[in-house]
Parts: C-alpha cells; structure tokens; sequence
DNA sequence: CTTGACCTTCCAGCAAGGGGAAACCTTAGG
DNA sequence: CCTAAGGTTTCCCCTTGCTGGAAGGTCAAG
C-alpha cells in the first residue's frame, strides 16, 4: 500500500505520515523505486497514532504508548500512569478555558454591541484584575 | 522605565515585550542609549494586552481589539463580534477536551493499573472507533 | 577600573504539521 | 514511442507565542 492510501484509511494525510516516520513513531519499508510501503502492521500502528493523537495525546506520549502497545511485558499500571498524566492535563486545560468562557461571556453579556463605543468588554480587558488560568 | 520593570509590572517578560513590540502590537520610544522607554500609556497598552491574552485571544485578536480600544468612533457591535467569535472558538475546544476527558476517564476507569500487561486503555486506543472532536 | 546587572540584536528551537518547489516514477491513452 | 496526469521523493520555509542563548554595548557601585 502506498502512503496516501494508507494516509487516507488512517484518516490521515501522507504529510502527516511522513512526519510520524521523521519522529520515529513508525517506519516504513521502501519498495525498489523508493516509495514507502505501508504494510497490514504498519497501518494497525497508524491507528494507533491516530486515534491517541485525537485523544490528545502529545506525540511524545504516542511514542511511550507505541512502546507499552509493542511490549507484552508491560505493566498496565504503567499505561494507566501515561493517561492519567494526559487526563490531569486536560482539566486543567478545561479548568482554564472555563474560566476564560465565563469571563468573556459575563463581558459579552454586559455589551449592548450597538453602534456606541460605550463597552464594557474593552473596559473589562483593560480593568481586568487577574483572569489567568 | 526599563523594560524589565515593565514587564515585571505586567506580569510578563521583557522578552514577550520585544515580541509584541516586534509584532506590532505596542511601539516603545528609545532613550539615548538605544534602551526602550516604557510610558505610562503603554504600560496602560501593554496590561491591555496581557489580560486579552489571559483571556485566550490571539496576537490578531489582540491586534483588532487594540484597534478598536484606541478608536474613539468605534462601535460596540465590532468588539462584541470580536468577543463572541473567540468564545465560540472556546466553547469549542471545551467541547472537544470534554469528549477526550470523558473517553480517557472511561478507559482509565476500566484499567487495573496493576502489574499485568492486559490493558483496556490500550485495547480502547487500538479499537476507537471514532473519538475525535 | 572592574564587576555585575542591565540592555541591544540576531539566531535557533518547541509542537505538529501545512504549503509548495524541483525532481523522479508510473500508468493510461494516442 | 511519447506525452500528460497524477503519485511520490526530499527539501526548506511558514505558522503561534513565545523562550533560550550568544555576542556585544551600557550603566551604577565600589
């Protein structure tokens, strides 16, 4: 199979492809006149990928998923480590974008959004006491 | 003032002020000695700009709003539509780390975490049918 | 006069690819 | 056999929002 079909099966581009085997999440065999050949494996693989990196997962943690997912000495408790990790830092991240969503809607809210430039969100920005996340 | 202490004051680095500076979004006066010289109105500017950023908005967006704070003949609607583009984009992203959020907490759930390699979170990634968001 | 803390510019790099050039290969059609 | 279209290769630059470092100029204190 060549890497825009195996790109396109894996919902994926051949961009994309190319760029995990520069990272070293797979690597492809090259058939006589240099195109890579995506074997049966190699696509399991890019599912893999695929789906961790729709669930967020960094490619870095891909690479340490790769590594447990081909190991069947692996401990689960060491996976469970991995996307307990991944799961603390997304809510965090939803922690953080909650706020902003609720500040910006209060500000939002607050505006007439006529033809004025009476608004209260610019005076909310500019007044804003600390709305880090 | 230095740029050290403005940025300080900001809550920022000197650093991301020669990056605003360069990306248009503030333009300091220099001193004799070619050092930056920071007034009271682009501290004003430059808190402006670190609570937009807290907020989430972009260096464009950052720009547009800029725009309209120092545009007296503004109307309220543009920044409003401002606003609200960015907390559509928002409620985006909360919506799609939601969905990662709830299927990792599923596959976390259902893992032992123990010394054995059998892993659902592992199967789960493999055989997702869809998880994207 | 020297030391240390500023300041300046430029250059490199991070994630995670996207865009596009220049060159090669392959396949179908005339 | 030749050509045109489309796939593939490598390459390097662009993005976003900075951060770090190197090489050098400046400034205030002792």
């Amino acid at each position: 199979m060549n890497i825009n079909q195996a790109a396109r099966a894996a919902g994926l581009t051949s961009k994309t492809l190319r760029y995990y085997e520069d990272q070293g999440l797979v690597s492809f065999a090259r058939g006589a006149n240099g195109y890579r050949v995506v074997s049966a494996e190699d696509q399991q693989r890019l599912a893999f990928i695929a789906h961790a990196r729709a669930l967020g997962f960094s490619i870095n943690e891909c690479r340490e998923l790769l590594s447990l997912y081909g190991n069947p000495e692996r401990s689960s408790a060491d996976v469970k480590a991995v996307a307990l990790r991944h799961l603390a830092d997304i809510e965090h991240k939803l922690r953080s974008l909650e706020q902003m969503r609720d500040t910006i809607a209060g500000l939002v809210h607050a505006c007439a959004g006529d033809d004025r430039p009476d608004c209260p969100i610019l005076a909310g920005i500019s007044d804003l006491e600390d709305a880090k996340g």
